[in-house]
RNA sequence: GCGGCCAUAGCUCAGCUGGUAGAGCGCCAGGUUGUGGUCUUGGAUGUCACGGGUUCGAGUCCCGUUGGUCGCCCCA
């Protein structure tokens, strides 16, 4: 035999129970979108690098080490998306939805790519789903975007010990006043700071906030805080999101270190935040976007959103979806095939999923049902078929009765 | 990109200070030529992740590689 091959690193198969896992998340958030009038979009998985390096931010280290970039056959630089909130602003320009019908609500689910050390919950092809709402300035939107993945949470069961985290990172103007006030703090602890984070003074101030090193914390706790440096419009635009979430009954807690780690946030910050896995405790995070899609070359199109790993809300999944219980038919030799094949026929076409057993003796073939997890077992061997009948046999109660097909049918659909 | 720990049967793991590999589960076959899930008898598991080194001898010690895992960085 050849040397096996093992998957690349980072990356994973999906089979039986894990696959259901993923999926779950998956049908719950098309469940819940679909509700708040989200249509869904499917964008390619890599696109135009520029797509990426115009709107995730020169300093951010997506953008700087971890995208999965290529010259393809034609010569063009491709990326393959590490992330689809830029994917999703790049389709709204190229297919002209910027003009008319606005907001638009989307909502994806799909692979993402980036060159990451993998961990637990944390791949170099992972999963996520995310909702946007492009093309609405108000508060309104802010909160609903929210509340549709607070309701997601709530459908997968999932919210114990989640909370969601909020803070404003204000408008442009704020941001700045905010940003010197803070180089300002951190100058003065310069030498205190972990070496880290003196690189971030130079280059991304606001990331200090959420540094996990000790010394930092101790510095980060006297910095100030965004609020009095936020204009009179941001700071209502802020109270009015909050006001919001309070009455759809999203359960929030303000936290003035969260910040983005891509450029295009303002505004609206939030994560959802969980004890429960490790080093990966966000489970589902976004913000507002107002400049994003004119950098895509579109319009001023304010818009919000979020996203979530899918990897990681599998792994919060309390009980794993049970795998659907079919019926198994049963020939008992070969003679009866036929009349099997024909008896399949009918109990699919009534909706009921349902497998032939192939071969083996009769022993071999109650087997295999059993391993299929079926919820019942139709055998017909030759007497049955000459007495045009079948053997109905209840495989959790291990009860059996002789009746006519289609009375069999009629009673596995109900 | 940085640091710690780990890698033995399909799975979970045992294998002492170096002496040519084990258990449970699962799998296969029989007890039952037309009845599964329970029981019972028997059977097969394997380049001990890969490559090198030390040694009379390496699953065991050393180095490297690959992969996993935990943390950092970053982020969902």
């Amino acid at each position: 035999m050849a040397t096996p091959l093992q998957p690349v690193r980072g990356t994973r198969d999906l089979i039986g129970e894990e696959f259901r896992r993923h999926h779950a998340v998956i049908e719950a958030a098309r469940r819940v979108t679909a509700l708040y009038g989200f249509e869904e979009w499917a964008t390619p998985i890599f696109e135009d690098t520029r797509v990426f390096a115009r709107s995730l931010g020169d300093t951010s280290d997506v953008v700087t080490k971890e995208m999965y970039s290529f010259e393809d056959r034609g010569g063009d630089s491709i990326t393959l998306r590490p992330e689809n909130t830029a994917g999703v602003c790049r389709a709204l320009v190229s297919n002209g939805l910027t003009q008319s019908n606005l907001p638009r609500k989307v909502f994806y689910a799909g692979p993402m790519f980036r060159y990451e050390r993998p961990q637990k919950g944390r791949y170099r092809q992972f999963h996520q789903i995310g909702a946007e709402v492009l093309g609405a300035a108000e508060t309104l939107a802010d909160a609903e975007v929210i509340a549709a993945g607070w309701d997601i949470l709530v459908a997968l069961g999932i919210t114990d010990g989640v909370v969601l985290e909020i803070n404003t990172l204000g408008d442009a103007e704020s941001r700045d006043r905010y940003r010197a006030a803070l180089v300002e703090h951190f100058t003065a602890h310069r030498e205190a700071l972990s070496h880290d984070s003196q690189v971030r003074l130079e280059k991304n101030p606001l990331r200090i906030l959420d540094s996990k090193d000790e010394g930092d914390r101790r510095i980060v706790a006297t910095a100030p805080t965004i609020e009095p440096h936020l204009t009179p419009a941001a700071a209502t635009f802020f109270d009015g999101v909050l006001r919001h979430l309070d009455v759809l009954g999203v359960p929030t807690r303000k936290n003035p270190r969260i910040v983005r780690g891509l450029d295009y946030y303002s505004h609206t910050a939030f994560e959802f935040v969980t004890d429960r896995l490790g080093a990966q405790g966000t489970v589902m995070a976004g913000g507002r976007y107002d400049g994003l899609v004119e950098e895509m070359g579109g319009p001023p199109t304010p818009s919000v959103g979020w996203a979530a790993g899918i990897e990681r809300l599998a792994m919060l999944l309390a009980a794993s979806p049970a795998a659907p219980r079919p019926v198994a038919v049963i020939p008992v030799a070969e003679a009866p095939e036929t009349a099997a094949l024909a008896l399949v026929k009918a109990l699919r076409g009534a909706g009921i999923a349902t497998e032939i057993a192939y071969k083996g003796n009769l022993k071999r073939r109650m087997e295999r049902a059993n391993k299929l997890h079926a919820r019942a077992a139709l055998i017909l061997g030759e007497s049955e078929v000459a007495e045009g009948v079948v053997q109905l046999r209840d495989l959790d109660a291990g009860t059996q009765e002789s009746l006519p097909a289609a009375e069999a049918v009629r009673r596995l659909s109900a």
